[in-house]
RNA sequence: GGCGGCGUAGCUCAGCUGGUUAGAGCACGGCACUCAUAAUGCCGGGGUCAGCGGUUCAAGUCCGCUCGCCGCUACCA
């Protein structure tokens, strides 16, 4: 069964920061898991270049909208290499091929009769070239005032309408038979009461401006940004074209978004796909937002957290470990660098990296630097090894829920427990009491260690292949199946070198 | 206003369908160990489970009320 993760594209009209990192990060580590699983992966990420926002951002900046985008949506393509993501494509909505993709599902909405000429009425500020909802309006001597401060008026627009409308009962009813299709509970809940209050029919046009996809048979709109944008991805499956070969991906497993997003991914995309008679996706989780030092990430305060910058001082797995271990997916969280230097130092480098340190260290000096024989667990050995039986087991499960720090808090508690058995059987004792016994022990160790690294390599990809390697497990010994075949004794054992490195507490 | 959720050790949180002395990690105190990245292990102190009132042989765990906090309540990505 193929594997289809996705996340948002990301809109063009802002700067990447850690909650792009986040949800692409999440993504990366499925997606790695799954891979590493044996399962056949496609890993999207993009950009959303359309809307009135990029059309006006772009001209501000002097630019033609196309070399804006192009421009801009490097940045997002960067976050690849900054964050060590896996993707196996990246898509742009103004790509051709992207464009074909959406006349298409138009055309294919039209034809079934779910679209409909009709009028978009709102109050519109001239200045901001924007609309806006009643309830932001203020009201002064008459003149009602957008939140800019620009007056506004109530215009008539022309649009086309999707019949939304006529959606409500079909789409409880999917959520009912799909009941895993919104994650978390909580989030599902609210969507069902939002869909249970009534839906109205959906604009899906524009005539205010032109950066857009044009709508088929009428050049005087281009498609409204949310048919355009979700449409993606299905375009980077290959759609309308059926018979690609990428498109046995769809539909979709999971996509992961953001939770001011989800609305349009639970309800809007699924009715759109329902409507054109194709299936809608499995999965979409909505994660939560990182507050940075207990303060709102905003454009005013100014302190957005930079990856690449995050990256440079404490190193990408540590990043990559924290996002993920600090806060239950799906929940907010707070980024704070304490607390990141704590995990650093205290779980990475303390439990787990010296874990390997001090068993590498006892081998490489007292075996030859030699993997040591495979040898029956005895009664006492069964704390470290049992555990380990079921611990791919116990993570794929977590790790299918999106339950990525449970994973994660259930791999170290493994590691905390072969700390005790380390210091219980002190092997640098049995050094001259009883060495054969030593080696026995070191050789569990070594077990228990290429598990916790195997299982490990989603989230920490470069580290755990390090470990890997001092390990002396080679490149095609590395997936979750191969953890059933014992290294041949006697291999020779690189040098072991620190894996994590420590940062001061302070900044 | 309506719907939904939350309030448990100093901090962040687990506690499923009610049942022995309420748990984990971090922080703090003591002891042990010395292979290791001054790392690790063991033991310990610390909680009116927001408050009040009910149901029950028995409630953090169910019901009601009060206080406090949060989310959703459509076309803004």
């Amino acid at each position: 069964m193929p594997i289809y993760l996705t996340t948002p594209i990301y809109y063009v009209n802002d700067k990447p920061h850690i909650g792009h990192a986040y949800t692409s990060l999440a993504t990366d580590v499925l997606a790695r898991w799954h891979r590493l699983a044996g399962r056949e992966v496609y890993f999207l990420t993009g950009t959303d270049e359309h809307g009135q926002k990029v059309e006006k951002a772009a001209m501000d900046a002097g630019e033609e909208p196309q070399a804006f985008t192009d421009r801009v949506s490097q940045a997002f393509r960067d976050l690849t290499g900054t964050m060590g993501l896996s993707n196996d494509g990246f898509i742009r909505t103004t790509e051709p091929r992207h464009r074909a993709a959406c006349q298409a599902l138009w055309l294919r909405l039209q034809e079934r009769g779910h679209i409909y000429l009709g009028a978009y009425e709102g109050w519109y500020a001239v200045r901001d070239e924007a609309f806006y909802g009643p309830d932001e309006l203020t009201e002064k001597d008459g003149v009602k005032y957008a939140p800019s401060g620009a007056p506004v008026e109530w215009v008539r627009e022309p649009s086309y309408f999707f019949k939304l409308s006529e959606w409500g009962d079909k789409l409880l009813e999917f959520y009912e038979t799909h009941p895993d299709f919104i994650a978390p509970a909580s989030r599902r809940n609210e969507v069902i009461s939002f869909v249970k209050s009534g839906l109205s029919d959906l604009s899906i046009s524009r005539t205010s401006f032109k950066w857009g996809v044009p709508v088929p048979g009428d050049d005087a709109h281009v498609m409204y940004v949310w048919l355009d944008a979700l449409t993606n991805y299905i375009t980077a499956l290959g759609y309308p074209d059926e018979k690609a070969d990428l498109w046995r991906f769809w539909p979709a497993d999971l996509h992961f978004v953001g939770k001011d997003i989800l609305r349009f991914h639970a309800i809007y995309w699924p009715a759109f796909l329902m409507a054109a008679e194709l299936p809608p996706p499995e999965r979409v989780f909505a994660h939560g937002w990182w507050t940075i030092e207990g303060q709102k990430m905003s454009k005013s305060l100014g302190n957005a957290i930079d990856p690449v910058k995050l990256v440079e001082e404490f190193g990408l797995d540590p990043v990559r470990y924290f996002l993920l271990r600090e806060v239950p997916f799906g929940q907010d969280g707070d980024f704070a660098r304490a607390a990141l230097v704590n995990r650093l130092n205290g779980e990475l480098a303390d439990v787990l990296g010296n874990l390997a340190n001090r068993t590498l260290s006892l081998i490489q000096r007292n075996c030859e630097g030699l993997l040591p024989a495979l040898a029956p667990a005895a009664d006492i050995d069964t704390t470290l090894l049992q555990p380990l039986d079921t611990l791919v087991a116990s993570v794929g499960k977590l790790l299918e829920a999106q339950e990525y720090h449970l994973a994660l808090e259930e791999v170290f508690r493994q590691v905390r427990g072969a700390n005790g058995y380390i210091t219980v059987q002190a092997p640098w004792a049995l050094k001259k009491t009883d060495p054969a016994r030593m080696t026995e022990v070191l050789r569990h160790l070594h077990t228990a260690l290429r598990t916790y690294a195997t299982v490990l390599q989603p989230f920490m990809p470069t580290t755990m292949g390090q470990l890997l390697d001092q390990l002396g497990v080679p490149e095609d010994a590395r997936s979750l199946d191969s953890l059933a075949t014992p290294l041949p004794d006697g291999r020779a054992l690189p040098p072991p070198s620190p894996l994590f490195r420590k940062v001061e507490s302070a900044a």
